[in-house]
DNA sequence: CGTTATCTGATATAATATAACACCTCAAGA
DNA sequence: TCTTGAGGTGTTATATTATATCAGATAACG
């Protein structure tokens, strides 16, 4: 299914999927899956929204870890410089990587109502071919649209 | 010229006509450009760069005007609301638009090497079509890429 | 002219992010 | 085996970005 953003799924498993499938690549590219990086991976994959950093210095604060700011932002780096996880500028936020295919640029869908955020994708030479026209190469890509997610359409204030 | 970011051009004319567009937009639609407002819009069109709120601060001090946070970022939100500014979020600055197309969302291409940011566009439909595919409807969409501007793509580092 | 909405000025504080340094650990090379 | 260096962690301190709140001023509009 190309995007399960706004869907139910069976989520314990995808978090076991997800973790396992990050263990594996970084097995395999000799990255450094230490604790605190897998943890707060993991956070995000079971919250399956976008966290600020200090919501998860809280959780790990509850848990018992150190839990300074740099312990976040750390991790934080490693994982979204590794495609583990995105940024989410609209709102100082990470959330755990859904899809990971090299040729589509991720693309957020963020519900303005219930703050749930979808991953989509778009193919990364639809933004390259604009950029060109500039002489410009693209290094990194945010694209970001708020609005209304299906659930929220009717209900909310316009 | 459709895009004229990483350009040369007559700048004291573009800052002059740019004022100028905006005070008619505002006696139009009755928006009220108050002095404040003006010199913020003015400085960021001087400028021709992304300025950090604290940037614009430092601006109007010396020129003795107010200069709490607040008074740049409720300008600022009028600005960016009514069309004459953007947000960089990669950044958290703003610019002075320089075009103004309902058919076509602001794209910015941000140097990270020298730091200008040009100033494109892409139709509002390209990405209102992913979007729609998961039953979102758009409201405001960010289009944010890094990377390396014309005149940085031979000396920046890798 | 009075009323209401909008804007400004100011203080305080919240939320987000980074600098800097000591220490640890583990693998690669002498 | 030693040692050396890169990368990771823990910690303190501080920088940067942004908002809440309230009192007073000004403009819009009947």
């Amino acid at each position: 299914m190309p995007n399960e953003g706004f869907h139910r799924h069976d989520h314990s498993t995808c978090v076991e999927t997800a973790l396992a499938s990050a263990e594996a690549r970084c097995a395999e590219e000799r990255l450094r899956l230490t604790p605190v990086r897998r943890r707060i991976l993991e956070i995000l994959l079971e919250e399956h929204r976008a966290l600020g950093a200090y919501d998860i210095l809280d959780r790990l604060r509850a848990e018992g870890m150190a839990a300074q700011p740099p312990v976040a932002y750390r991790a934080l780096e490693f994982l979204v410089g590794n495609g583990f996880a995105h940024r989410i500028e609209r709102r100082s936020a990470y959330i755990a990587c859904t899809e990971q295919d090299p040729d589509h640029a991720p693309m957020f869908l963020i519900c303005r109502s219930c703050d749930s955020i979808a991953e989509s994708s778009i193919k990364r030479t639809d933004l390259a071919r604009e950029a060109k026209h500039a002489g410009f190469v693209i290094e990194h890509q945010v694209l970001e649209a708020e609005g209304l997610c299906p659930a929220c359409t009717d209900t909310a204030a316009p």
